[in-house]
DNA sequence: TATTTGCACTTGCAAAATGCAAGCAAATTT
DNA sequence: AAATTTGCTTGCATTTTGCAAGTGCAAATA
């Protein structure tokens, strides 16, 4: 159990201090659900990070273990970036949020996607989601 | 529904882009469980919001429709904030952040307590508080 | 073996956002 | 009429961001 000394004393304040900002989130979900694992993937992504500001918010979730680095399988030059347990466990959380922007938003077509699986049933899709999000960090 | 063109095209980006920081979150979450209403109140909450930041929040959460401002019937020095039904319906997103705080970070009693019915049932729980909240903002 | 390419960052700098303290006008209380 | 409360605004120093350009290492290519 982590406590946060900050100016601001806890709520969710501390835990969404974590994020910093919409970055994090975004590098979680893109790990979640497209497959991206790498620094050339998240940079490439959609949204248009920064390159400092990617590789600041990479730090942070890797200090607050969120992700872990590992040397890629294919190459010693690249990085792999891995989900832990702490950051599966936020699946809820990104669920919900997307589910309020579709409400409210144009979101884009790969994400409606995702989501009508999620709102057949919510519950089973994040159980199915995270079982398999689990597999994949043991390997 | 809201088309949001930035240098970050939609996704979670957009949607999260209305918040800014973690405060437009904070104050949602104070006014959904805190009752808290005014100016004031925002201010001495115990997070600690700067006074010029905490206006900037209110001004946003308003355009962007998330919270309304009316004169406070007590007094019309007084500015009351409501909730949107936009707001309201962040609600599973409040709850799920702070589900998973709860698990990795200390989290004050008065949220604490907060979270007991919700762990019980969660989808009970937000109905009956989306209810409560409805009821509010109708009157 | 030499060289070019790809990948994961770092650095420098201008622009924007933040935090703090002080100020301010309108409404209420004394 | 004076003092206080309420909801802000303003100025300014500090911090964070975004962009462009580099750097260092590994692997592919010549």
């Amino acid at each position: 159990m982590e406590t946060i000394k900050k100016r601001s004393e806890c709520p969710i304040s501390c835990s969404l201090d974590i994020f910093g900002d919409k970055w994090s989130l975004l590098i979680i979900r893109d790990m979640m659900f497209f497959n991206k694992s790498t620094y050339g993937d998240f940079l490439k992504s959609a949204e248009g990070i920064a390159t400092n500001i990617l590789a600041s918010r990479l730090q942070a979730l890797e200090e607050n273990k969120l992700i872990e680095k590992l040397v890629h399988p294919e190459s010693k030059a690249k990085v792999l970036y891995k989900l832990t347990q702490k950051a599966i466990d936020l699946l809820p959380v990104i669920v919900e949020i997307h589910l309020w922007a579709e409400k409210y938003f144009d979101i884009p077509t790969e994400v409606k996607i995702l989501l009508k699986d999620a709102k057949k049933g919510k519950d089973e899709f994040i159980k199915t989601t995270t079982r398999q999000l689990k597999k994949q960090i043991a390997s």
